[in-house]
DNA sequence: CTGCCGACGTAC
DNA sequence: GACGTACGTCGGCAGT
């Protein structure tokens, strides 16, 4: 019997010779992924070709050790670890240990002397050590049982190599190292002691303390040097010592490989696209189990009753709810898919077009509705809003939500990606989705939920509902390991999906007939326009294609080209036709066309065609898992970029009204981004400024052109408004000056002049960066995580960007957070105290509402409370009220 | 006919 | 190249 191997894997050493002797590999995400690459490549060569019985892989941990507080110096020659690398430490260690492999990063003690006590307690008992490592110093462990390794260069050390490479015996390379120094650890040794003369020495005196005795009779200027740095020599050797005797908090036994863990390690190669190496992963990961989960498709009254009684027991529930896409959320129920463990999955048809096979829904849904509405049985789903909706169409309001594993995924990975049900499962779960169109077919013979037949329908729904349950297992683990994540979820995300299914489902009116004669009188404008500008260019042809347009100005009419689009065509943008406008006639039709069809098509046209025809109402839909800062996204119809910049886009607001004896009431936070800074940066002035009450923007002014705020001019007041918008979103001069049509060199003078007035603000842009290259994400005052994968692409151009959006984040994250608040809690103020005013909108800054005459003074000072109370700043917050018949009176 | 992308424009 | 976050419409083009 051969004695035990135990392979010593130097993962440090490897991690940063990997980094920089690879080229830098990136995923597509931008994240650095090349050194990790070549550490796990290493080790899967050196486990296959030594097929060691124990394994240590061993890295330094984070902080000083021993040697630093010895000498000050130590390793201080070289940089601070580059971003890229730092990155790629943590996901490199999960992978280590994903397949299995101990791994020990213990504080306070460098890799290398755990790397010589593991060999110390290895060789006691007589195994077999090899230690693979790309550092020399290493060689002073060699003996008859310890070899090293350089996986690299594919070279072997035993004792004799170590004779034949350093001339000298493995024992006497501390003495070697103590006159010869280190450079990579910044240890000088004796100046003027190279590799020759210390081997001539140590062979010639035997012992560096015989050496030293004898220091007198060498001669000549390097025994001088011997003699002035002899008192140092005793230092050097302990720090090239590498110990064999540190405290660990691990036995050598521990050191066997483990079960690898192919589900994550399979998570992070797809995360960082090792692909060769997935169909060797994927082939162990059982196939996709249709049948792992038994779906029980409940169609007797019997099998029905069964289930309410296990029902009724369940502590956490997942469902989802399955409605003809026609009626969408506002619809009815078609079928419910529910479990409460994944290994039995339910289907309950209630309105598929098999009549004889569904159960009856009122009566199904009566009997459901105690636990769907029991607080005390925990809900789980995918986008809980849709299925508390078409609940609440039913009269049951869905309790105990606590769980939606589309906003689980949202606060833990950001918005990156697909985040539809399919893509998590693959993603998380390594298993494939039954594709909707599989079961519905697409195109003109797409069938709806109701006409899918039952088999293949509550096969799907059943599968849906196990993912779920699956992936919310997964997530939460991971959100409850993040505590700041884990409030944010139960403070903000999880209260506001209730509170976004009453916004949608209440709706806003709409004057149809409004929209109907505007979107008239804007088409016989455009048909004007449009004859004018034939006539002008003598030309037919489509002022609506940007193309088209081109060709006329730029190769028919030959205006210059000022300006070019991402893809090197000749730009047609507004900003451009303006400045062609003071040259050219046709330019001003063109802006005038633009502006009129675009009011026509995106709104007077479009937003009719969204009113429902039960409710009379546009019933928008809020996404909550949209975007990357926690911001809410609004879609069909988007309310949150109605016109109200120009009277001429404002007549649309015109149009979205309140019904009799109503009123739109409009709150709207105050500069909170401004605010937000203010807190944050923590800068006297700007603090001041917002605590006297003053006008921000005037203020800025006054600061800037150092006058006083009397002296303000109105067109200052407006280049400092510029400016604040400007550093809100990390602006440049370049920027800067083409927004206040000024050179370059004064766009500059006025930054310069703002960080200078306002040094606080430099500093908690310095502060956002140097966050982001860290962790990769910025936080909000709430914990919320902005996260931002770009700050890691090796594009100069891209990682600037990344850089401003770090800057941006935490501002417009905060205040994305602090609005969500208010809304939550004046939704549950609305409703505790019974007063029949409803919330109808959101627009990032703003809330809308629809109140009754006889509740205006009440309501109103409801909603300022409850939006003032969501924060506390070092700065006050103030909302500002309007009131009207219709939403452009409000303002 | 359908789906995707670029260009443009609206909001905060 | 140069200002952060979204969504909708249109034309154009490649595919069915």
């Amino acid at each position: 019997m051969t004695a035990p191997l135990l392979v010593l894997i130097d993962g440090s050493s490897y991690l940063y010779r990997a980094f920089h002797a690879l080229p830098p590999l990136t995923n597509a995400a931008g994240e650095p992924t090349g050194a990790m690459y070549g550490v796990i490549n290493m080790i899967k060569k050196l486990l296959t070709e030594y097929k060691p019985d124990y394994v240590g892989v061993i890295f330094d941990a984070k902080g000083e050790t021993f040697r630093d507080e010895l000498y000050a110096d130590y390793k201080a020659q070289r940089d601070a670890m580059p971003d890229a690398l730092v990155s790629q430490i943590e996901p490199l260690h999960q992978m280590i240990q994903a397949m299995g492999l101990p791994l020990l990063a213990i504080e306070k003690v460098e890799a290398d002397d755990v790397i010589g006590t593991l060999t110390a307690q290895a060789v006691k008992k007589k195994w077999r050590v090899l230690i693979s490592t790309g550092d020399k110093d290493m060689a002073q462990l060699v003996s008859p049982q310890v070899t090293l390794v350089n996986t690299m260069s594919q070279t072997l050390l035993d004792p004799a190599g170590v004779e034949a490479k350093f001339g000298l015996p493995p024992q006497q390379l501390i003495e070697y190292f103590s006159l010869v120094g280190d450079s990579s650890d910044n240890i000088p040794g004796v100046p003027g002691v190279g590799p020759k003369t210390a081997v001539k020495w140590l062979k010639e005196y035997g012992t560096l303390q015989n050496l030293l005795d004898h220091a007198d009779s060498i001669s000549g200027k390097i025994g001088e040097r011997l003699r002035t740095n002899q008192s140092q020599i005793p230092l050097w050797k302990t720090l090239v010592t590498i110990k064999q005797d540190v405290s660990l908090p691990i036995e050598l036994e521990a050191l066997k490989p483990q079960n690898e863990d192919t589900p994550t390690l399979l998570n992070l190669f797809k995360r960082f696209e090792f692909k060769n190496w997935l169909p060797g992963l994927e082939k162990k990961t059982s196939p996709t189990p249709t049948g792992e989960h038994q779906t029980h498709l409940v169609i007797q009254q019997s099998a029905f009753l069964a289930l309410l009684k296990q029902l009724r027991q369940a502590k956490l529930l997942v469902i989802r709810t399955y409605t003809d896409p026609l009626f969408s959320s506002l619809g009815s129920l078609i079928g419910l898919s529910i479990t409460f463990n994944p290994a039995d999955t339910f289907y309950l048809p209630f309105q598929h077009h098999h009549q004889a096979e569904n159960l009856d829904l009122e009566e199904s849904l009566l009997a459901l509705k105690p636990i769907l509405e029991n607080e005390h049985i925990l809900k789980c789903g995918y986008n809980l809003k849709n299925d508390i909706t078409v609940f609440a169409s039913h009269h049951i309001t869905l309790s105990g939500l606590i769980y939606d594993v589309l906003i689980e995924n949202c606060l833990l990975h950001g918005t990156q990606g697909r985040q539809d049900l399919a893509a998590l499962a693959s993603r998380f779960l390594q298993k494939e989705k039954i594709e909707y169109e599989d079961i519905a077919g697409k195109g003109q013979k797409k069938l709806s939920f109701s006409q899918i037949p039952l088999a293949p329908a509550s096969q799907y729904a059943c599968q849906e509902t196990a993912f779920i349950f699956e992936l919310h297992h997964l997530l939460f683990a991971q959100l409850d390991s993040i505590s700041t994540l884990k409030n944010v979820y139960h403070t903000i995300e999880c209260p506001l999906i209730s509170t976004l299914s009453h916004i949608e489902r209440h709706g806003v009116l709409i004057d149809r007939v409004l929209l109907k004669r505007q979107s008239e009188e804007l088409e016989k404008r455009l048909r004007e326009i449009e004859q004018k500008v034939y006539a002008s260019a003598q030309r037919l042809f489509n002022l609506a294609s940007p193309k088209q347009l081109q060709e006329i100005l730029y190769e028919h009419l030959k205006l210059p080209i000022l300006q070019r689009t991402a893809t090197g065509q000749p730009s047609t943008a507004e900003e451009v036709l303006q400045q062609l406008a003071l040259d050219y006639p046709l330019p001003k039709l063109i802006l005038e066309h633009r502006m009129l069809s675009k009011l026509k098509s995106t709104y007077t046209d479009a937003l009719p065609l969204q009113i429902n025809a039960v409710t009379h109402r546009i019933h928008t839909s809020y996404n909550q898992a949209g975007t990357s800062t926690g911001r809410l996204s609004s879609s069909d119809p988007n309310l949150q970029n109605i016109p109200v910049r120009n009277e001429e886009g404002r007549r649309i607001r015109k149009a979205f009204i309140a019904p009799q004896h109503h009123l739109i009431v409009s709150a709207d936070y105050s500069q909170i981004e401004l605010r937000l800074m203010a807190h944050f940066s923590q800068d006297k002035k700007l603090l001041a400024a917002f605590s006297n009450g003053t006008d921000i923007h005037r203020a800025t002014a006054a600061e800037v052109w150092g006058i006083t705020e009397e002296k303000v001019t109105l067109e200052q007041r407006r280049q400092a408004k510029v400016i604040n918008f400007g550093i809100l979103y990390g602006m440049s001069a370049f920027g800067l000056a083409r927004e206040l049509s000024t050179s370059r060199e004064a766009a500059q003078t006025y930054i310069d002049l703002y960080f200078k007035r306002y040094p606080g603000v430099q500093d908690y842009m310095e502060r956002a960066r140097e966050f982001v290259h860290q962790h990769g994400y910025v936080e909000t005052f709430f914990g919320r995580r902005i996260y931002i994968p770009d700050i890691h692409d090796r594009n100069f151009q891209r990682q600037k960007a990344a850089e401003r959006a770090a800057i941006n984040g935490p501002l417009q994250g905060t205040a994305a957070d602090i609005i969500k608040r208010a809304m939550n809690s004046l939704d549950h103020a609305l409703i505790q105290q019974k007063i029949p005013t409803c919330m109808i909108m959101q627009v990032h800054d703003e809330l809308v509402f629809e109140v009754p005459e006889n509740q205006l003074d009440l309501s109103c000072e409801l909603i300022r409370q409850h939006m003032v109370q969501a924060i506390e700043l070092s700065v006050p917050i103030t909302v500002e009220i309007g009131k009207g018949k219709n939403w452009d009176e409000a303002h």
